[in-house]
DNA sequence: AGCTAATCCTA
DNA sequence: GTAGGATTAGCTA
């Protein structure tokens, strides 16, 4: 049911005529293979709708419409034929080539479910000018999609063009640009200038620029006409003035009628569901087989088991030419034909569904032969796999390389997996292949090291799959692609047209185990892959494997690509049929490339700052040994808790207090202060020597290992799908957990450094899961308290405690803290009184006054928890899925845990997702802004993003940071608080942060 | 050599 | 009370 059009409403309206002509020269000629059909400007014009209806579906980027129309040109019979005989008089007949695709363009915008105008006696601009104007009328916008300057008259604040040829939006500053004069004035203008091809008369001598000048000078048409004689230069004064009449029969012609009689309201043309077999049915008949493609993996749907669609078009040499505006072949030429409710038409969601639901039945029973793999030994094989794979506009892909370490890794081989839908034989349904490119002949000892023969040079086969690699029309598939796009990155090459099968696993099944591709292998296809152990050993005796013999390597590897490229088909039709295609599309796959460029780039660490330190701490926590030593009386192993516990209550005789999960005592630093309050030296010389050494053995230690050799920078690795949460995680080294709370342990922070002439900037944001808490629970007070700026730790101890915020004593606001964190983690009196120091009937009270003052908290977590208990899962603001599938478990613990994270995961993973969103927006606003170059993205830390950035930017940048941080919830969800962002630059993470 | 437990670093 | 990763010790194979 169309609902009345609105405030916030956007509508498309489509210029089909003026694209058919531009289509047809600008593409390049394109004939259906079978027939020879002249497709070209079809073929342009289905893309150009399916890249503005797919944007249409991200709410996250750019404009979204919500009502579109495709209007085209009827005939040529017009009112202005009326006005002005010769108009348009001039025009020859179209070319051969274009004229049986009017027919097919009507056909394609009825078979993507569009409304398809047009009305006779009236242009297609005229039909959009007045949808324009009722869109205005309505408070809504409406974007033309055409270049033509004709329409141009009609772009206001809240009209836009958006050339989709060039990608280009029109606002009115672009009209001023081109053009001279804003849009109200392009009649004027167009009046006075003519137009040669339309012939439209205007005034001999006048172009556009003398046109603006005149305008300029005179302000309007009408002005300018009745002080014509006042016009200083003698020619254009005669020329205006004799040709007075004729400037008002142009100004006739070219504004555009603004109320024609149109049979459709705005609200019908709002934007219907996508009709995946029909649409696919279309694009098959015309054999747009990489549009096909997208079209039935967007939308979930079996292109194989859809038949072409029948559509039968007159033309050639002797088909009769129509009428240059008319299509003929449309039979309802004049009247404007909505979508029709009445056809059949599976709904996305069910079809995709079913699509999934046989493909997880089809392939846990098709057998995997790892004998039937081919090894590709030379180009020609090579070239005629990638032929095949542009051929399918789909393969998986894996490589082999010399180590896990993607920075290090030197490409050994790669791997391709084809799908053939339509084979016969089992057996030819995936076909798989290894090419190897660097193996090694020999042991590895000094006997080896050349090349193995019968491999295609190393060169001219990354050439060839660079070319798949980069082809937009083939989509690629790849198991934890990070890796195997970031060694790619290393070779110039950087994939495009990618899903990764890990992703997928992670957006619809996270919380329900791994989803690495052993794991995911065993769970969909029932199979289990060769181990990596298999080809290339273990431990000490593990070779790298560009020493795996070639045929035992083409068994392992092509059976990775075959495996990946199974698990896609499976998971693939899930995305559509459980409603997070967007969650994938828009926030997981288009971090991949951003991680990967921000692991490549690495971060200054200054080797030298890090080794004083070590020597430092080194000597303190042999100082600590020795006091420890003589304390207890004898030697023993500090770092061995059990030997530790040994001494201190068997020993020593201390009280002890807790024990660990094992039956241990606790030497925990909560143990260990509890005794040191009681007056015993050693147990705080222990907490004070294991602070020393962590910070020694995991920083400072550990830290110049992972300076890379060549750029002598460390490089962290992302891991997208590590949390249940949608965090990253950050690990080989983990630069998520580099100390900042005591003074120690930020020394640490202060080697991470700017490269000479940079700095870095931290930018990070302030409180955002309360703020998300304040949201998603929607809290009265913590919405107010954000959005006045205070403090709201005190405000919460001022609503608790009744205490009033100036003069509150640390104590009072240290403890509403603690209880907010509380809140967010699924606050349990047990943990606040653990956390606090507390009773637990006294933090049980804490909670329950904390409920009264803010009921609406208690109603989220009670519905939180049966919203994972009715479902299996929680959802973050945009869509994103953890599931909790323990969370009805009959043990309490488990229950409980399972209910604390779930109250937690929308909380932590919404800000997470904001986050992932400022990142995918951030580096294309600096390239936008110019500072592309200057600005690099290094590192995420959950709620913090650091940059590198040259001096001179350093202003600009840190303000578009912050904005876009700012605004990344927008406009998908609009946040009842504001977020606020901190940004600092400095010489070294110490003083940025 | 590979695994788990305990501990501690981060948001 | 949530979400992670690294280190060490100490056990098992």
């Amino acid at each position: 049911m169309p609902s009345a059009m609105k405030k916030d409403d956007h509508i498309f309206l489509i210029d089909g005529s003026g694209f058919i002509f531009r289509a047809f020269h600008a593409l390049p000629p394109l004939t259906r293979k079978s027939d020879g059909l002249p497709v070209g400007a079809v073929s342009g014009f289905c893309n150009m709708l399916w890249k503005l209806l797919t944007q249409a579906r991200d709410t996250s980027v750019g404009v979204t419409p919500t009502h579109l129309a495709v209007i085209f040109d009827f005939s040529s019979k017009t009112f202005r034929k009326e006005i002005y005989p010769e108009y348009k008089a001039h025009r020859p007949p179209p070319p051969e080539d274009l004229v049986p695709q009017f027919a097919l363009i009507r056909e394609a915008t009825r078979a993507f479910n569009l409304p398809c105008i047009e009305m006779e006696g009236y242009e297609a601009d005229d039909i959009i000018a007045t949808y324009a104007d009722l869109a205005v009328k309505a408070g809504a916008e409406a974007t033309i999609i055409s270049s033509d300057k004709d329409l141009m008259q009609l772009v206001g604040p809240k009209v836009h063009m958006y050339d989709g040829m060039k990608d280009r939006q029109i606002g009115v500053a672009e009209v001023i640009e081109k053009w001279g004069v804003p849009p109200e004035k392009m009649i004027d203008l167009q009046s006075l200038t003519g137009d040669s091809v339309d012939n439209v008369p205007g005034v001999p001598g006048i172009g556009p620029k003398t046109a603006a000048t005149l305008l300029e000078e005179f302000g309007d048409l009408d002005t300018l006409l009745e002080k014509a004689e006042t016009i200083k230069q003698k020619k254009r004064r005669e020329n205006i003035v004799a040709n007075k009449d004729l400037v008002k029969v142009s100004r006739e012609l070219v504004t555009l009628k603004r109320d024609c009689p149109v049979e459709l309201d705005l609200d019908s043309l709002a934007l219907d569901d996508q009709d995946g077999p029909k649409l696919v049915a279309f694009l098959k008949a015309m054999s747009f087989n990489s549009l096909t493609r997208r079209v039935a993996e967007a939308t979930g749907t079996e292109a194989s088991e859809i038949e072409p669609a029948d559509v039968s078009v007159e033309w050639g040499a002797d088909a009769h030419g129509p009428d240059l505006d008319t299509g003929d072949a449309d039979t309802e030429a004049s009247s404007a034909s909505a979508p029709k409710a009445n056809e059949p038409s599976l709904s996305g969601e069910a079809t995709a569904a079913a699509l999934a639901q046989a493909r997880a039945e089809r392939f846990s029973s098709l057998p995997i032969d790892n004998k039937a793999y081919v090894t590709i030994r030379d180009l020609d094989t090579l070239a005629a796999w990638v032929d095949a794979a542009r051929d399918k506009g789909l393969c998986a892909f894996d490589t082999e390389t010399t180590s896990l370490d993607a920075m290090q890794a030197e490409l050994v081989g790669f791997s391709l997996a084809l799908y053939d839908e339509d084979a016969e034989d089992d057996k030819q349904v995936i076909r798989a292949a290894y090419i190897p490119l660097a193996h090694k002949s020999g042991q590895g000892d000094l006997l080896g090291g050349g090349l193995a023969e019968g491999q295609i040079p190393f060169d001219d086969a990354l050439a060839t799959l660079k070319e798949l690699l980069e082809d937009e029309a083939v989509l690629k598939v790849a198991q934890n692609l990070k890796y195997d796009y970031l060694v790619m990155l290393r070779y110039g090459i950087a994939v495009k047209a990618f899903d990764d099968t890990m992703l997928l696993s992670y957006v619809l099944d996270s919380g329900m185990g791994g989803h690495g591709m052993d794991a995911l292998s065993e769970k969909w296809l029932g199979h289990k892959p060769i181990p990596y152990k298999e080809v290339a050993g273990s431990g000490k005796s593990m070779i790298t494997f560009d020493y795996v013999d070639i045929d035992r390597a083409t068994a392992y590897a092509a059976e990775d690509a075959d495996v990946t490229l199974r698990l896609w088909l499976v998971l693939k039709p899930r995305l559509i049929a459980e409603r997070v295609a967007t969650v994938y599309e828009r926030l997981e796959r288009p971090l991949l490339p951003v991680l990967a460029r921000m692991e490549e780039r690495g971060i200054s660490v200054d080797r030298q700052i890090l080794s004083r330190l070590s020597g430092e701490l080194a000597q303190r926590a042999a100082a600590y040994e020795d006091e420890i030593y003589e304390l207890a009386d004898e030697k023993f192993n500090i770092g061995s808790p059990k030997q530790l516990g040994e001494i201190l209550f068997g020993k020593m005789g201390l009280p002890g207090g807790k024990k660990t999960k094992s039956g241990q005592w606790s030497t925990s630093v909560q143990v260990l202060d509890d005794l040191a309050a009681e007056g015993h030296p050693l147990p705080s010389k222990i907490v004070e020597w294991r602070q020393v050494s962590k910070l020694k053995s995991t920083y400072t230690d550990a830290l110049p290992g992972y300076i890379h050799p060549e750029d002598k920078r460390v490089h962290t690795s992302y891991s997208l799908a590590a949390t249940t949460t949608g965090r990253l995680s950050s690990s080989e080294p983990n630069l998520q957990n580099i100390p900042v709370r005591t003074a120690d342990g930020r020394k640490i922070r202060t080697a991470f450094v700017a490269n000479k002439g940079h700095k870095l900037l931290s930018a990070d944001y302030s409180q955002i899961e309360l703020r998300v808490l304040a949201h998603v629970a929607d809290i009265a007070q913590l919405k107010q308290a954000f959005a006045d700026g205070i403090d709201i730790h005190a405000m919460t101890a001022s609503e608790m405690f009744g205490v009033p915020v100036e003069g509150m004593p640390g104590e009072v606001r240290r403890r509403a803290k603690a209880i907010n964190f509380g809140i967010i983690y699924g606050i349990s009196a047990f943990g606040l009184a653990n956390q606090l120091g507390i009773e637990r009937s006294e933090a049980s009270e804490y909670i329950k006054r904390y409920f009264e003052r803010f009921p609406g908290i208690k109603d989220y977590m009670e519905a939180t928890k049966a919203q994972a208990r009715d479902h299996g899962f929680v959802e973050t603001i945009f869509g994103r899925r953890i599931h909790y599938p323990e969370i009805r478990s009959s043990n309490h613990q488990v229950r409980s845990f399972n209910e604390r994270a779930a109250i937690n995961a929308p909380i932590q993973g919404s800000a997470a997702d904001v986050i992932r969103r400022a990142m995918i927006r951030v580096e294309p606003a600096l390239v936008e802004a110019g500072l592309g170059d200057q600005v690099k993205m290094l590192l995420q830390v959950h709620d913090e993003l650091i940059f590198e950035i040259e001096d001179a930017a350093v202003d600009q940048a840190r303000d578009l940071i912050v904005s876009v941080m700012e605004n990344a919830s927008m406009p998908a969800v609009s946040m009842a608080v504001p977020l606020q962002v901190d940004a600092r630059a400095a010489l070294n993470w110490d003083e940025a942060h």
